[in-house]
DNA sequence: TTGTAAGCGTTATCAG
DNA sequence: CTGATAACGCTTACAA
């Protein structure tokens, strides 16, 4: 199927009359090499066309560069964006990523592990699912260092990155109330995950002290379709809300198509709507949803930057701020 | 910075009691070897957490089984799903993505490929950008395959995947006068890569066949924003359009939004709207634009499956078809 | 600063 | 079917 040919070290240490070594050397940053032997190693790595092998290289220093991005959704906006920070940062690091889709059963993550240590990857990042508990500690095991964002969990020995949401049920709740709604909802889908139910849990008993019910719907995976889905069934009840707290953005748009189009209700006259995630399609014109935004690079620098470090880095968790974005979905006064 | 400590095939062979190559020949498929043997075998590797370096098996082997994917703009919804399309189907033929972000310069492209050939990717694929003449040779003369994927130019050796454009300049046309449109615009961006322009190009001839001038408008990057200033410009002007072709969806949309919420124009009773991708967000109620659908997934095979060819494939050109997606953002009658 | 030589973890070859 | 042995292309002591 391939036979690919590449020009070797050999090859180039012959034609600029240099050892083997030398090559070796003047392609290693630091290295102790006569700027005159460097020289002519460049040129004859250069008219052969050259390129360090990196399978080979990674197998002697043990260190491949290689960082696997495990991900599922990966055409969705939000976990796009966080690719794309990531790739770009990891790049500026002198890392290249590896990248592997997850979409389907939550055991493809294992898999995806798997092949991480296979290629010997220096690190991975876990941006959908969670690994098995014995994966995880396999990866840590053999020195592999292992970031999970977004999966609030228990694991040892990773970089745990999560949000600290401890204050946007309250911020959303405030707002619905000064707003002057008073019949809240809360839009969730099933997918059940940790940073999703801590969403709603929060909403609700935020609610409460404030001596408010939140009406809960949840339905199918996190994404446009559902939140349609779920204002129709919000819509029809009984004692119809006037605000609703979406669990991401996606929802919330297809959330007000919905209401708007459908129950030709008026945003934010008739319902106030938040938001999750601030994805681009959250600021435009259509739907300008008051939302919480992502710290998307910060997030991206905050995992590039440990697994970059030095020091041992015992299991550690992050909490990164996700700021409010008023727009126009929530009436202001 | 990594200390890792992998378990090796010499200690697998060590507590199984069998030699070096039995293990290695109990992970390679089709190998001779007896089901007693490789039983033992995979119960030790298990039990020791042993996995296949593939970083040594690709040196053997000189086939890594990585697949290089250089993209822009990646956090794109057109880009982002080609993306998961394309990891999807490698991962199933056995292959891995390996994701190289070159935004910015497109000197970046040429950074790419030279990272793949570092890593000795069996192959490529560019989605973005244009890469250096001597580059794709270099890749070509190492044997490393290269898709170009909607890059229309004359490189010899990879193979080129473009979509057929011819007739949907005719069919958006036809559209218009069937709806009674008159006073055509096109509204572009100034990236002004082949794809785009033949975009233009296309449809402003198709105009004229009909005895129609084109009023045609580039700004900025192809997107979101671009599409509101194109709108901002074209609608101002003293003969208003009644019908636009947008480059891609994503100007198409904010197109739509600055028309509807800056001119308070209907859509498509004051004016009509045809993109070009077909995006998720394309479908969503708000917008319902008619467009052209980007065949994603074949793409993604046809690339893949060139790739996996023995044959040693000439340069090649193969050209898709992007079918007409009627919506409601054109006139029907 | 340079070259020599050993070794990284595999797989392919070739006897047995 | 199995086990030794020689590559693969590179880095890194070590000695010169």
């Amino acid at each position: 199927m391939s036979d690919k040919i590449f020009v070797s070290a050999e090859e180039v240490a012959r034609k600029a009359g240099v050892s083997r070594s030398a090559v070796s050397r003047a392609f290693t940053a630091g290295a102790s090499i006569a700027p005159e032997t460097r020289r002519k190693v460049m040129e004859a790595a250069e008219a052969l066309g050259y390129h360090v092998n990196h399978l080979a290289r990674g197998l002697m220093r043990n260190e491949s560069g290689i960082v696997c991005l495990v991900v599922s959704d990966m055409g969705t906006p939000y976990r796009s964006a966080l690719i794309k920070a990531l790739t770009q940062q990891l790049q500026n690091a002198g890392k290249i990523a590896m990248l592997v889709n997850t979409d389907r059963s939550d055991e493809r993550v294992d898999m995806a592990l798997r092949q991480a240590i296979r290629y010997r990857a220096d690190a991975s990042i876990v941006l959908s699912g969670m690994p098995d508990k014995s994966l995880v500690d396999l990866c840590v095991r053999n020195g592999q260092r292992l970031v999970l964002i977004n999966r609030n969990d228990e694991h040892q020995g990773p970089l745990r990155i999560n949000l600290d949401e401890d204050d946007t049920a309250q911020s959303v709740v405030t707002a619905f109330l000064r707003a002057g709604c008073r019949r809240l909802a809360f839009a969730n889908s099933e997918a059940g995950t940790p940073s999703l139910m801590a969403r709603e849990v929060g909403f609700v008993a935020a609610a409460r002290e404030q001596g408010l019910d939140v009406t809960v719907e949840r339905f199918g995976p996190t994404g446009y379709e559902s939140g349609k889905v779920l204002a129709q069934r919000l819509m029809t009840r009984r004692e119809r809300p006037d605000a609703v707290f979406c669990v991401t953005d996606l929802v919330a748009l297809g959330f007000m198509d919905a209401a708007r189009h459908q129950f030709s209700l008026s945003i934010p006259d008739d319902l106030c709507v938040v938001g999750f995630d601030d994805i681009p399609q959250a600021a435009w014109n259509s739907y300008d949803l008051t939302t919480f935004a992502q710290p998307i690079e910060e997030i991206a620098a905050a995992a590039v930057a440990w697994l970059m470090s030095d020091d041992v880095g015992q299991s550690q968790s992050l909490r990164l701020n996700a700021p409010f974005v008023w727009r126009r979905s929530v009436r202001s006064a």
